[in-house]
DNA sequence: CGGTGTCATGACATCGATGTCACAAGCTTT
DNA sequence: AAAGCTTGTGACATCGATGTCATGACACCG
């Protein structure tokens, strides 16, 4: 590859003139610029990073973990694959800043995170984020003091900033529209128990409970979730089984993510119930692929991973360029709600038709 | 950051004898060794990978070029995200040989690709990969001579290294699985048929019916997609119409691919239509997120994706150990069939079942 | 007309690592 | 015991770009 004294020998000038027309910080005459110019060209030569990045002591990278694309085809976190619009999200506002994204992935396993970072630290980032699969407190101190980090869906116990879901906030406002629509009795087919946003969202569906005055009904409330394994389908249905068993039946239901939206459509379908007309289902994510494609479409929350990755980024360059953290470490940004076909006005709230629905259930 | 000169003034050595420690390439004493190695450990030195790359000339990146993060949440292609599955294909195989993956992002836009290429060779790449979005071929020449390429999921005419799926291979084995489940009807939803994948598929098809004597039947076939826009699954209830207008209607639908199977799915419910039962269902692409989701589980082709991205990275890597490149520069990856809940047996083909079937049509 | 400032350019050192060469000390070989 | 090896180490140049400083040629000023 051709370098600056190749340029320079060809031009006729020193290397340092061609530096100057490279990076235009000192007057070049027309004629020079021109000589250089055409020979840059007609050498193909393209600058070194490394030679002036070790110069300059600045590497314009940007490194950023996730275990996103290794996990892409898995089907086992709470979220799915779509963490992947975080790293969209970043890549978008990184490469507006002229700086250069390195993209490691954990495959898996958190213990390759050292490695990864020890990685990116040869390559001298100015920066680190760090992508978790779904909202979740950061099991490990990251590695690589000195260097500005941001943690986006985690945070952990040590202050440094972090961006995640406000899942309270997105769970109210979607359990919010569902009642505007009518319903009264709302089942909520939760994901574990344990996990961050299933607390989270478990509070925002209560605040929105109270606010309207409708009594929390615990028998309306089962976890589960999809394993990937074979027969998984079952969990659904007896869960679904729990809420059917009574009187009064829900009008809607609440899916802790698309996806288990999706397995419920085929599931209440199957039990001769149909949607929306019998019972509105809504789902949590807002995962395109599913939501839209789904019929009827999906009535969701948007989990917006997006808008969090560029979030995170900004307040990475931020920090670069050293401005001082803002007092609030953890952001929590909030989604909007997708009104689609899959929620509708619950049928006309008699008794009969209370009881119409619960037989159906026998099938 | 700490350099190797810091390293060996702390430790009493010349800087020559630390990098003899990092790298192993002369004897050194115990003694000596241990007291770098005590030095490194007190300074936190990391080796900068500009300098090393500078001296050696080689950088050890691998440039990757794709649509696919920014691409991740559009649902305009044929194969929709899980191109992205290329991604971690490659990205395994490129970690393994000891080389970091420089993942660059074309935002869509096909007329960034230079800049992108630029970037790579500031950064001195040592190849590039280049993953398209669906199988296609490439409308544009890469730039960056001397660099070797391989391009994922598309080709082009100047004979660069390529590695695609198998479409025609991948159509024909799930025909043949919808055969042997004892089918003769068969209709085929396509996607656009300008498209590389739509034409290499039907060929599989039609070789699947032809080696069974099954006599093509044009009106079974009709080319739909969905877009992304409201009021999209219209159109597939018009192409299902003219499947189920005839007096013997499919008793097997192919979908273009697994998103097309899933709105299938709840069309053809609502046309109270049930999904084994009456019709078998199968899809293209093992897109798992749906085909294991939805209920019943998908039969589907897969289409390699990861194991494409892991053949093109090692491809590369030959290429850049200076073997041959083989005669065949398309390479072809066949992709398993899976064979899920949506695809059994018809029911008894007597004339009368038939006749049963269409006439469910009319709701 | 000498002094001062601007323009255009080049020589040289430098960033952090490593390749080349040199060399001293301790060992083997014959 | 002299010659030859091996081991362990350091001085110095080098990779490609750029920062610093110097310099020659003009132009402008009073």
């Amino acid at each position: 590859m051709a370098t600056i004294y190749d340029v320079a020998k060809r031009a006729g000038v020193s290397p340092k003139t061609v530096s100057r027309v490279l990076n235009k910080d000192a007057p070049v005459s027309e004629k020079t610029r021109e000589a250089v110019a055409e020979a840059m060209d007609a050498l193909g030569y393209v600058p070194s990073h490394a030679a002036r990045s070790m110069k300059s002591n600045k590497s314009g990278l940007i490194g950023l973990i996730t275990g996103a694309i290794s996990t892409a085809d898995e089907i086992s976190t709470a979220a799915g694959l779509p963490d992947l619009l975080i790293v969209q999200g970043a890549q978008a506002v990184i490469e507006k800043s002229n700086k250069t994204l390195l993209i490691s992935d954990t495959g898996g396993r958190l213990d390759r995170v050292p490695d990864l970072v020890r990685t990116f630290q040869e390559h001298r980032v100015e920066g680190i984020l760090y992508v978790a699969d779904f909202h979740k407190p950061l099991e490990l101190a990251l590695p690589g003091r000195g260097t500005p980090k941001v943690l986006v869906n985690c945070f952990d116990q040590f202050g440094t900033p972090s961006v995640v879901p406000d899942d309270e906030g997105g769970q109210y406002a979607l359990t919010k529209a569902v009642i505007a629509e009518g319903h009264r009795r709302i089942a909520y087919l939760t994901l574990a128990p344990g996990q961050e946003a299933t607390k989270l969202r478990m509070q925002g569906f209560r605040r929105a409970l109270d606010e309207a005055g409708i009594a929390f009904e615990p028998s309306f409330v089962q976890a589960t979730d999809l394993f990937g394994t074979p027969g998984e389908h079952q969990l659904i249905w007896d869960a679904l089984d729990k809420f059917f068993e009574g009187d009064a039946p829900p009008t809607a239901i609440c899916c802790g993510n698309d996806r288990l939206a999706m397995a419920v459509y085929g599931i209440l379908r199957r039990r001769g119930i149909s949607v929306p007309e019998d019972v509105s289902v809504v789902g949590y994510d807002d995962h395109r692929l599913i939501s839209e494609t789904l019929y009827p479409a999906l009535t969701t929350a948007e989990l917006p991973y997006s808008a969090m990755g560029a979030r995170a980024a900004q307040v990475l360059l931020d920090l670069l360029s050293g401005a001082p953290l803002g007092s609030e470490n953890r952001i929590a940004v909030r989604g909007q709600v997708k009104h689609r076909g899959s929620l509708v006005a619950p049928r006309a709230t008699t008794t009969d038709n209370v009881i119409n629905l619960s037989g159906r259930n026998e099938i």
